[in-house]
DNA sequence: TAGTGGTCTAGACCACGGG
DNA sequence: CCGTGGTCTAGACCACTAG
C-alpha cells in the first residue's frame, strides 16, 4: 500500500474518531506534514483522494472541511456511480440472480464499444437483488482474452472481488452511456416492474490497467429501488 | 492561467495538431519535460488534468495514450455529466424558455439541500431547447447570498456564464442526486411528452470556491433527446 | 497582515511493461 | 534489462481568506 493511500486512511480514521460533520475543519496542511512524518506532496495525494471520494474539500486560505454529501437523512440509499465500487459494498445481503450465462462471440452492438469486431468471452445475464427488492438488471460480457475463466459459482458472488482477487484485473477507468426509456415486456419480468416503466439503461465500458476494455455491461436500473448519487470536484492535487 | 493549465492546453493542441487518434501514443514525461522546460511535477498535473477530462490514459512502464471515448460515431450526442460545464458548451444553438422568474423563500426541500431553514433567493424554471427539440425542464434556486441580482435577460441566456463573468463565481464542486420517474402532466407539457413518459430526474446543488451552496436545481430530461455520459478513473496525479 | 492552501522546482528512487 | 510511469522528499514562493 502507498503512503499516500496509508495517509488518505488515518485521516479517514481521524474525522470517524472525532465525529467530525459536514464543514468541520481538518488540521492544516503543515500539522499533517507534521503528524505523519511526510512531505507536503504526499499529504496533498492524500487529500485528493479524499476529496475525488467527496469526503473532503480545501478552501485556500481558509482550511481544510469535512464533506459528507450523503449524509442527510436517507441519502444513504444512493448508489455512488464516480467511484468504480461494486453494488455489493452499498448494498448489504446482495443476492444475483443468474438468469444467463454462456460464452459466445459478442453482438455487434457489444463489439464496437469494446472497438473490436470479433471479440470472444463470457455472456452473463443477472438480476441484482436484496430479499424483495430488485435493483438492476444486468447483461454483462467479459473478453475471454482478459477473464479465461468464469463459473457458475463465480457469477452468483461478486464477480468483481473474483477479478481483482483471482486474476489481479483492476478497474482503471470507465465509461458510462445512460439513457432513459420505456421497460421491454421481458426486461419488466426479470426486475418485477410493469412493461412500460420507466428505467435508467447505462452501458458501461470498464478499462484495466492495460488500457483494455475488459468488460462492457447494459445495467437497467429498478426506477423505485435504485436511486443513484456522483459527485464532482473541479480540483486537482 | 497557472502553468500547468498552460501545458495542458498545449498537449491538447498537439493531439488536434498531430491528429492522434484513440490508444495513439504521446511523447514520454522526460520529452514533455523538456519541450515545454517545466518540472515534472507541473508535467504531471496537466496529464492530472487531461486524465480528468477523459482525454488521455497512462500506462506505467508503457506510456500516455490518447483517450476520446466519445469519437465513435454519434457518441458527440451525448452530454457529460462529470465535467461542470453548462449545457449550452455541448448543444449548438441552445434556447432557454423562461417558464418562471421570480424571488421567494425557498421551499423545504430546496431548504434541505441547501442546508439552511429559511434561504431566500431567485427561483428559475426553464425548458432549454434547440429548435424544435426540448431537452432540459430545469427548476433552479439561487441563493441571494452569493447571487444578489439576476434579470429576466440574464436567465433568457446562459446564467452560469453570467455567474462567472459578471460576479466571479466559481463551481468548486457538485453533487447530483439522479432518479428516474414518470412525467407528470405539467412536467410532460412542457416537455413537449406525454404524461407518464419515463424521464431522468436530477437534484443538482453547486457550491462555489468557499465551499458553500449558491445553486440547487432539479433538472428533468427529455428522454427521447437527452443522452448522457460520464467517465470516472481511479487514477490521481 | 498573518495564516493557510496552491503552484512549482530539482532530484532520488521505486515499480511495472515489454523486448 | 531497459524504458517508462509512479511515489516521495525538501524547500521556495504565490494567492487567497479572514480578522
Amino acid at each position: 500500500m502507498k503512503k499516500y493511500q496509508i495517509v488518505a486512511k488515518k485521516i479517514e480514521e481521524y474525522i470517524k474518531k472525532n465525529h467530525l460533520k459536514q464543514d468541520d475543519k481538518l488540521p492544516k496542511i503543515t500539522d499533517l506534514v507534521a503528524d505523519f512524518k511526510v512531505s507536503k506532496a504526499t499529504i496533498l495525494q492524500a487529500l485528493a483522494l479524499l476529496n475525488q471520494q467527496g469526503i473532503i474539500y480545501k478552501i485556500q486560505g481558509s482550511g481544510i472541511f469535512v464533506r459528507m454529501p450523503q449524509a442527510g437523512d436517507k441519502m444513504n440509499e444512493y448508489i455512488p456511480l464516480n467511484t468504480n465500487i461494486g453494488f455489493s459494498e452499498v448494498i448489504h445481503d446482495l443476492q444475483n440472480e443468474v438468469v444467463e450465462f454462456k460464452e459466445m462471440t459478442f453482438p455487434d452492438k457489444i463489439q464496437k464499444l469494446f472497438k473490436t469486431t470479433d471479440a470472444k468471452g463470457y455472456k452473463v445475464v443477472r438480476v441484482r437483488r436484496n430479499g424483495k427488492k430488485t435493483f438492476v438488471l444486468e447483461e454483462s460480457y467479459y473478453r475471454k482474452e482478459q477473464v479465461p475463466f468464469m463459473s457458475l459459482e463465480i457469477v452468483r458472488g461478486s464477480i468483481f472481488n473474483y477479478l481483482r482477487e483471482a486474476l489481479d484485473l483492476q478497474i482503471r477507468f470507465s465509461d458510462k452511456y445512460m439513457t432513459v426509456k420505456k421497460l421491454t415486456a421481458e426486461e419488466a419480468k426479470l426486475l418485477e416492474l410493469e412493461p412500460g416503466d420507466p428505467a435508467l439503461q447505462v452501458y458501461d465500458v470498464f478499462y484495466c490497467n492495460t488500457g483494455e476494455a475488459f468488460d462492457v455491461s447494459k445495467l437497467i436500473y429498478n426506477y423505485k429501488n435504485a436511486k443513484l448519487f456522483t459527485e464532482s470536484s473541479d480540483e486537482l492535487i
